[in-house]
DNA sequence: CCAGTATTATGACGAGCGTCATAGACGGCA
DNA sequence: TGCCGTCTATGACGCTCGTCATAATACTGG
């Protein structure tokens, strides 16, 4: 995760994200993020007149447009793209930062939904928004490998839900293997929704 | 919920619970823990020595044990279980607290996952545990609905993976429709592994 | 070189936090 | 009545937080 390099001001926000996702909104401190970031205390106030709140929306929206980018750059890189084997890559990208680097970060964008929704009406939109500009890219390719169009939202929905708990459940066990479980056992059902009729109900 | 009977002691784990659920562990206080019990703000030292970290802990457990009962109840109101209707009932009991309560609170197991994992050891044992406390009364339920053993463990991480995350997505929409979408696509695909052959692979 | 804006630097303030210290109230039992 | 463990009550301490005020510095166009 590239992130030091542009302006000062994109810095900070990576650096808001990075330290949102490993200890929550609310432990993380506008000082903490100036001395992650490598950047002056004073330019907090400079670049993020609206204050925290404002910091934490933009590492939130900054976090639902990677998670979108990635989408693409999974379907990119599958020689032949199917909803398991992208769920599969989706997940792929957590266990093998867990196994890299440890347990200590999950989601941001969940982190800033368990924290702020009750207390700041901005961030939980900023939330909404990142779900929505994760699960636009996921719906649209679902749709492309032969979903029926009426399901594509639903199914996308819920690989991002189940790859949320499944990083939640990994990080507490401090194992992958809520992670590995999860991809294994949605992936085959997730091809199954394709090119096929949906279940009977 | 009934929570307001019992010791004072009780009544403050209760309540820990019911505020980390809804403003996440940081910046739940412990003034607010006591204040919300109705119990002496200097009670807290005196049943909970270990401070803060106990109280949470406790919390979590509490958290942990609650789900674990409340899927034993979920089966024995099912007239005819299947591991679907099961979800579905899981999922109803937050689609029926967000209509009639408002979308202000989460999964305090959740919460103490996201906001103290990289911070507080024993809190994320705890949470593991809850997890694992959760997971074992779904996984016997599968088994006895017919799923296959080697996948019943699997399956309950995937049941309280998705759940988690559509509880996160309903949470920052302020809509069940992650939840509804989820129990629905899901559902048929859960029913579709009991008593049959797993998915070639 | 100068003017003026953009950025950085630093100290202070008030509020809230978790924790501690200490004293008071209560209640069963001799 | 007197004692003693359990519980309650309250004020204080040290710390960190987000924010603000104010000044110094860097940079850019004339």
């Amino acid at each position: 995760m590239a992130g030091s390099g542009r302006g000062p001001r994109e810095r900070m926000v990576f650096s808001a994200a990075q330290l949102i996702r490993r200890d929550g909104v609310t432990a993380t401190g506008m000082r903490d993020v100036a001395a992650h970031a490598g950047a002056p205390r004073g330019s907090l106030q400079h670049y993020f007149p609206g204050g925290k709140e404002q910091l934490v929306n933009e590492a939130v929206e900054w976090a639902g447009r990677y998670a979108a980018r990635r989408v693409d750059r999974f379907l990119a890189e599958l020689p032949r793209p199917t909803p398991g084997g992208l769920f599969a890559a989706m997940v792929r990208q957590w266990t093998d930062e867990y196994e890299n680097s440890g347990f200590g970060t999950g989601c941001p964008v969940a982190a800033a939904t368990v924290d702020c929704t009750a207390s700041t009406e901005s961030t939980r939109t900023a939330a909404a928004d990142a779900f929505a500009c994760w699960n636009r890219p996921l719906a649209r390719a679902l749709g492309e490998m032969g979903v029926p169009a009426e399901r594509t939202e639903a199914l996308a929905t819920l690989m991002i839900g189940a790859l949320e708990g499944a990083i939640l459940i990994a990080r507490a066990e401090r194992d992958v293997r809520a992670l590995t479980s999860v991809a294994r056992e949605l992936g085959p059902l997730l091809d199954g929704c394709a090119t096929e009729a949906p279940p009977g109900r």
